[in-house]
RNA sequence: GUGGCCGUAGCUCAGCUGGUUAGAGCGCCAGGUUGUGGCCCUGGAGGGCGGGGGUUCAAGUCCCCUCGGCCACCCCA
């Protein structure tokens, strides 16, 4: 084992070109990506606090146990995804492979005014070969509510999460929606089920004869042709539901048709996780052709608060991976949001007097709300512009020998000729800012454009 | 966990059947214009070919192992 400590004290040791990269499956955002990131989260922030959401920060790592106990110890992600180690105290823990359970466990703790509407943005890990669309960190941004059992607050979850997919400008998105029964209708399914596969084990996929015990009704998700051909003709949960979960998902379809947002009723939607029960639901981009096209999905989890030792408290939420919103944009047909976030500020300050002016100046600028930046370095004049213009900035304030001398400041346009017709003008040091705010004002040039 | 493809400068890539000090474009830095960016010209910095071992007089070029990347299965966001 490896360590830091291994080095002897004092002495710097350079990382080897391994040790100094990203593990595997995971990866830096940053540049014209990270961009990307904030303005969808910042688009999702908005969509989810406009419908009375709060923002939930919670710790990464859980007890190991409440993620077993939540998502069934013989789900995949489970029993072979998930990070879990011991920490100096001998507390068995693991990072988060998704956030309800968290979310969960949270009410159990504070047992906050329910409904508890909270949303998040979080990394959640799972160990598993990376591919296109996935991570071993990928990041979520998703909403739970707890606290109540109304189908209309299904019919606001999954509305929340098909206007947010709409406001991103993707298309082609569909939306399936299912139901997976209540302690009152589904044993009985599930045992229906098991029976039926079970006389019929021989004909199932070799992946899936071996777990018809065990999880029936993964078996109805597979795609091969094998087990195709032996559901087709299985029992259907559809079918088997009780009334109370009948009622519960006729009131939902028909809401979500009332407000004119069209799904596909699919009764294979399992959904990988114990503690889903009646609606789930999943949001695919049609772009992204076979391999990771879930954009996202969720479900009502009525059970999932009492088995984690809380007060019965039904509950529903979805989660959305970013990273596969932001693959599904890049497609073409996808259109990305407008978004006015970004890093280019609309001036730069370049100074040729020793530094004191773009010191003093991008601190002024700032402070009065307009976005400034500089080099640093004492670089040359022309390198100075290079950088501003490489920078997106809309101005550039210059600061020479000779501007200092008059007490002024020489205002140059990097894009557009000023609203007089200038290319440059020379203001008084004392009223740069204000010049400034008037130009922006008057050429909308806040940022450059993305 | 299984399988396929791949690994040369910051990025994209060229390096023929193994043979001089490993190349290009972009990017970066500087100069051309001793105070003016975006175009152009010139120059420069920057890699020893993912790592290790082997074959050979000689390996980026062949063999083995290993690490990593991409993609697929599985599962999921």
């Amino acid at each position: 084992m490896v360590s830091a400590s291994s080095d002897r004290e004092g002495e710097q040791v350079a990382l080897d070109e391994q040790a100094a990269r990203a593990p595997i499956g995971t990866q830096d955002i940053w540049g014209e990506a990270s961009r990307q990131v904030e303005a969808v989260v910042s688009t999702f922030a908005k969509h989810v606090e406009l419908a009375g959401y709060g923002l939930l920060l919670g710790p990464m790592f859980e007890d190991a146990r409440v993620f077993t106990r939540a998502m069934g110890h013989a789900s995949e992600v489970v029993v072979k995804e998930m990070y879990t180690f011991e920490d100096h105290g001998g507390r068995l823990l693991a990072l988060r492979p998704e956030a309800t359970a968290s979310v969960a466990r949270a009410f159990v703790q504070h047992r906050p005014p329910s409904p508890w509407k909270v949303w998040y943005a979080t990394p959640a890990f799972r160990y598993e070969r990376p591919q296109a669309g996935r991570y071993r960190q990928h990041h979520q941004l998703g909403v739970e509510v707890l606290g109540s059992a109304d189908p209309d607050l299904d019919v606001e979850v999954i509305a929340l999460a098909e206007r947010f997919v709409a406001a991103l400008g993707l298309a082609g998105v569909s939306l399936r929606v299912g139901s997976l029964g209540d302690p009152a209708c589904r044993p009985a399914y599930v045992e229906a089920l098991r029976s039926y596969l079970a006389s019929r084990a021989e004909a199932c996929c070799a992946e899936h004869r071996g777990r018809i015990s065990v999880n029936p009704l993964r078996v109805l998700d597979c795609k091969t042709q094998e087990c195709r051909s032996v559901t087709a003709d299985a029992p259907r949960l559809q079918e088997a539901l009780c009334a109370d979960c009948r009622n519960h998902q006729d009131r939902v379809l028909a809401g979500l048709d009332a407000l004119g947002i069209a799904c596909k009723l699919d009764d294979s939607l399992v959904r990988g996780l114990d503690y889903y029960t009646r609606t789930t639901f999943e949001l695919s981009a049609d772009a992204l052709a076979s391999a990771q096209n879930g954009l996202g999905g969720g479900g009502r989890y009525d059970g999932l608060v009492e088995a984690l030792g809380g007060p019965p408290t039904p509950g529903i939420g979805f989660a959305m991976g970013i990273e596969r919103l932001m693959l599904a944009r890049l497609r073409p047909g996808a259109a990305g949001p407008p978004s006015d976030v970004g890093t280019s500020t609309p001036v730069f300050v370049v100074d040729m007097v020793g530094g004191s002016a773009a010191r003093d100046l991008t601190d002024e600028l700032r402070r009065a709300g307009i976005g400034a930046d500089r080099a640093f370095g004492q670089r040359s004049l022309k390198a100075q512009l290079k950088a501003a213009d490489r920078s997106g900035a809309y101005y550039a304030c210059i600061v020479g020998p000779d501007e200092q001398a008059r007490g002024s400041v020489a205002i140059r346009s990097l894009r557009d000729v000023m609203p007089g017709g200038e290319r440059q003008l020379d203001v008084g040091r004392d009223v740069v800012v204000a010049e400034l705010m008037g130009l922006i004002a008057a050429t909308g040039a806040t940022r450059a454009p993305l």
